[in-house]
DNA sequence: CTATGGCTTCAGTGTTGACCGAAGCTGGAG
DNA sequence: CTCCAGCTTCGGTCAACACTGAAGCCATAG
């Protein structure tokens, strides 16, 4: 007896929730990216959500706010006594990417003051030096190869 | 009147562990970090280091054995009634940065399985061909990129 | 064998943050 | 103006986790 597919997707968006918890993403947070990535039609309200997740209509809202806020998600509100839709903006998933990277890269700040705090003492600063070498090449290289991404309108 | 190169190291230290904070890593393992990078000499005991960082000894044991275990710090235990010393491995830092990247492009694996979920149904796979795109050119670009790194010995 | 320095383990405490569900707010309908 | 659907806000609960300090556990010296 073989299983549907809508049961396998909902073990698809369980799997990539809990990969974004383990990133500070709040699971909640993550069910709702994984199943706007995948439901049909693409949009949804917080009812549907809250429903189709079961997860209460406070932690829905909260998430909503929070990912709207983040780019990822767009609401759409309509006329009369009608819920707002909301629709993934999978444009935006290369902000979620590229802020990543910057989180790394701006190690870098870090270990150059370090490194500044130390002129005068190079060989204390062995030790520091080769952390900063690192994130000195990320720094140069991580936006460059950024910036030749296939559909990059700006870095 | 000036402050000492050493008060703004310990300065210097507590934003270093505070970044890593945000990452995840405990504050006591950020600062034996930061500490570890800039201290003269290089080889600290656990009391040393609990006394420099006013921590309790159980949290830098416990810290120790977690950075150890990563790689990033090295024990060396010694002949006679003497404590062990632990120094930085500045070297196995690559690891750590290597293994924030590898996590990155792991998601390629949770949006190609989920294309694989949507095949037959391309117009449903749209938002989601559109984040696997994405993720597709990371774990092509990302190891290459690791791989021109000036020292690199491994991938 | 016994004492002791020194790291490790562990129970207890405080804090943080996700989640729930009810109360509150808002905007359009009647 | 009043009602009402539906989203948002907020107090309370619970679990996870960092941190402490004391007890425990070696290994070595005497």
């Amino acid at each position: 007896m073989s299983v549907g597919r809508e049961t396998r997707l909902s073990a698809w968006i369980e799997r990539f929730a809990a990969h974004f918890a383990e990133e500070g993403i709040p699971l909640i947070g993550g069910r709702i990216l994984g199943y706007l990535l995948v439901c049909q039609p693409s949009e949804r309200t917080a009812a549907e959500l809250s429903q189709e997740l079961e997860a209460s209509s406070g932690s829905i809202s909260t998430n909503l706010k929070f990912l709207v806020n983040a780019g990822l998600v767009t609401k759409r509100t309509r006329r009369g006594r009608q819920a707002a839709q909301f629709r993934i903006d999978e444009k935006r998933w290369a902000d979620l990417v590229q802020r990543k990277l910057d989180a790394l890269v701006s190690v870098r700040d870090l270990t150059e003051s370090g490194m500044r705090l130390m002129s005068g003492d190079p060989e204390r600063a062995v030790r520091l030096r080769a952390v900063d070498d690192l994130y000195a090449w990320l720094a140069t290289e991580l936006p460059a190869l950024w910036d030749r991404r296939p559909s990059s309108t700006s870095r």
